[in-house]
DNA sequence: TGATGAACTTAACGACCGTTCAGCACTTGC
DNA sequence: GCAAGTGCTGAACGGTCGTTAAGTTCATCA
């Protein structure tokens, strides 16, 4: 009773070109990506290597000739989030840096399309981070901390009446609202969803 | 490098009357709370039988006077949240039976003030359902549904523009920014963190 | 053709985990 | 003073996990 085997290897040929002009993904990415989908419904610790490796495929073992470890998985699949998410808040703080509220519009936009587009890497991100080692673990926090600091600088100059601890507790009150999108699946279509979530983002922090 | 042992063993003998009015707590309601704690900080498979005996001064094996196993303390500690979110929110509602604006700042208030309360609870309950058994955890996705429709009832009557679908998003995304709580420490108080929470969700929810 | 190297397999290791069991200490009620 | 019972210890079990190692297959290319 632990893992249904449902996953059927691939052709194990599909090396050479393309069917099409279909840009091949990497063996490493096309792993991770079934890795970010395990760990994030099952929890880091509740998957193990071979689970990992049989939903791709391939045997536990085998996943040593792409990653370093399990940890090293988790790593390459939480570090990039945090630098794609800080890289697109400074842009878009960049492309409107003279109107606050035009900014703050522009990472509320954003942050939803992000969410809505990597929902399983958003909820190992909230959840999986403790069980990184200290070195990959203080360089995403560091990450976040700089997108966090994005938000409280929009929000300080966007409310005067706020300092930068509550506008830091906003801020995380707007993730955590943006980011519930994992949680709830089909039955609202995906651009109502970004509406809404689009809509309550803004209301709730322009108090 | 695993765990600093730095729970100290209590007196051991508390039995007895205690020394005020104080009422003492069942040493399974004090094993219990320690292994939140665990828990919700280390995720539920990162945290062994013998740690949680090791915080709580005793050794793994002793808790099975307490607890039937692992998966029967987590249970235990996830089911009466759920059951007193719902009962809270139910009586907030028949409170303000009339008026469904006041029914959802009444709902707005509790949960804010539950998650302020309990934060390792909160975060337990996003995180580390997945890790229960069938039975105990429909049960709790029973509880959690009908907290949630207490909610969506409450939005659809305030605004009729809402469908059941569009409402129950809301009402996940006010969770989210409610739930953002056990995410952020000390530096803003209590009381100003309630008021940040309330107002934001009110706001989200309101349009 | 024959060497190269990537991708994978099977087998095995040490460690750790949840759980069980037999027995000991100590408090309580008779 | 004695029996009952609670709470605990220490040892041990079967199982699983992350990881290593050695060997196999096979496309690629000199």
């Amino acid at each position: 009773m632990t893992l249904e085997q449902s996953a059927v290897r691939p052709p194990a040929q599909t090396r050479g070109a393309g069917p099409a002009g279909q840009r091949r993904r990497s063996r490493r990415e096309e792993i991770l990506e079934i890795a970010v989908g395990l760990f994030a419904t099952r929890g880091y610790h509740g998957v193990s290597m071979d689970d990992i490796g049989a939903a791709a495929g391939v045997t536990g073992p085998a996943l040593y000739h792409h990653f370093a470890g399990k940890e090293a998985m988790l790593a390459a699949a939480l570090i990039p989030v945090s630098e794609q998410l800080l890289a697109g808040g400074q842009k878009r703080i960049a492309e409107s840096s003279e109107d606050p509220a035009a900014a703050l519009a522009a990472l509320v936009d954003f942050h939803v399309e992000f969410a809505l587009a990597n929902p399983a890497v958003i909820a190992l991100h909230l959840h999986e981070l403790d069980r990184l080692p200290e070195e990959p673990r203080r360089q995403i926090r560091r990450l976040q901390r700089l997108y966090v600091e994005e938000w409280v600088n929009t929000l300080t100059v966007l409310r005067e009446e706020l300092n930068a601890g509550e506008a830091r507790v906003l801020a995380h009150a707007a993730f955590g609202l943006m980011n519930s999108t994992p949680f709830l699946g089909g039955e609202v279509d995906r651009a109502r969803r970004a509406e809404l979530l689009r809509a309550a983002t803004l209301s709730a922090l322009q108090g």
